[in-house]
DNA sequence: ACCTGAACACCGTTCAAGT
DNA sequence: ACCTGAACACCGTTCAAGT
């Protein structure tokens, strides 16, 4: 019976604070913790009492994504296009930075949820609003492609091997091994000439946040160059 | 006995056939039907002696990986870096769509893979016979992004939902349904002139090869435009 | 020494029995 | 009508028993 009263008091059962559980306990203890048992004993609920609220685990994985593209800053105006989207997409890539385990789960979903495709469909007014055809509006949104959800992509992102094995998480860059840089004298060269920039010798540690705006701007200058030369589809 | 002389005459296991049955399967049924136990079904042997020649289901798809990057056709010499590189990326894009399960499989795994690094390695090593600086290089190759394996980053991805469930597979392209259309005009827009292009009415089909030289085309223009104008990192 | 069946500790989800 | 324990059909992997 003092259980019954425990129970009673509990704060009851919503999508919403199932969906916020959810985001938290992928954030702290990685995506691959995320079990539909895990999230009820986090919540102090039996799991077939989730069910009640998410139809199965991918509705769930759904519900997740629209949270965290939620949380993504709304367009400003009163500017060019170019800066707006920039500080978005920006605002796109410190979500993902705070959610480790997002940009893979939207990845691997079809992403036509709600929030998803209201995100989208700013971005897309913000272009045409800018003067961009429908056309070269269209094919920009391809070639911004995964940087439009700010995604990483760093190719040996310390912090995605982070979210798939759990909290054990941060390693310092690892140095090149002898072997490989042998091996791979380019990949040797590039590493090298990137551990003089940030004074570390051994460490391979690349400027993420240098590197990911490095890479949006050179799309974005390519589109802004499209757009005042009257780009049109090749017919 | 007949038993025992159909398992005598039996291609013996290797890493080599196990992993060329792994990508079949994957390629096949698709990524989520890859157990081990259904691996092991498939080549007439007990889930368990799998694991005398791959440690663990994650080496498994690491020796994946090193299979089908070893798929994508060496750099060709003679021409520019420029069209060298395209050609590359072309290929590698060609391979990722004979194995969809592909991109997310590397996406998700740290990619420090010997196939991976050679790879990478060749791709630097074009780079920087073309005039690149190291430190151009470097950042190129993380603006190339996920590019530079060919990832496709199609938004509404049909082939993409038939790698993730199974071999149901080739469904058309869907039409955009009016409230998603009334409720965010500006892909609705898009999708629009996407039609008009390829002539129907109600498909959103994009020309994917079109899609993706075109943001290829956009980075590669861009990198080589920063090598003319001698660019160097910012201090 | 090698191979392998059974077992362990998990999954997501169904379903029928309990309230 | 609602809730939920047990069960089902799976996982990856360990381990000890069999040859």
């Amino acid at each position: 019976m003092a259980e019954q009263a425990e129970k009673l008091r509990r704060t009851p059962l919503s999508r919403d604070r199932i969906l916020r559980a959810a985001v938290a306990l992928a954030d702290g203890a990685g995506i691959e913790s995320l079990s539909m048992r895990n999230l009820a004993q986090e919540l102090d609920v039996v799991p077939m009492a989730l069910y009640k609220h998410v139809a199965n685990k991918d509705e769930l994985l759904d519900g997740m994504i629209d949270v965290v593209v939620g949380e993504i800053d709304p367009l400003t105006s009163g500017e060019g296009w170019q800066p707006a989207i920039r500080r978005r997409v920006l605002s796109a890539r410190q979500m993902l930075r705070r959610h480790p385990w997002a940009s893979l789960a939207i990845e691997s979903r079809n992403m036509a949820t709600p929030a998803v495709l209201g995100y989208l469909d700013s971005m897309i007014g913000a272009l045409r609003a800018g003067g961009l055809s429908t056309d070269l509006t269209h094919h920009v949104m391809h070639a911004l492609g995964s940087r439009i959800l700010g995604f990483s992509q760093e190719l040996f992102d310390a912090a995605r091997q982070a979210g798939r094995s759990g909290p054990i998480a941060p390693q310092p860059p690892a140095p090149l091994p002898p072997e490989v840089a042998l091996r791979f004298p380019h990949v040797a060269e590039i590493a090298a000439a990137a551990s003089h920039d940030d004074g570390s010798v051994v460490g391979q540690g690349c400027d993420d946040q240098f590197e990911f705006e490095f890479a949006l701007d050179l799309l974005l200058d390519g589109i802004e160059r499209l757009r005042e030369q009257g780009w049109t589809a090749p017919r």
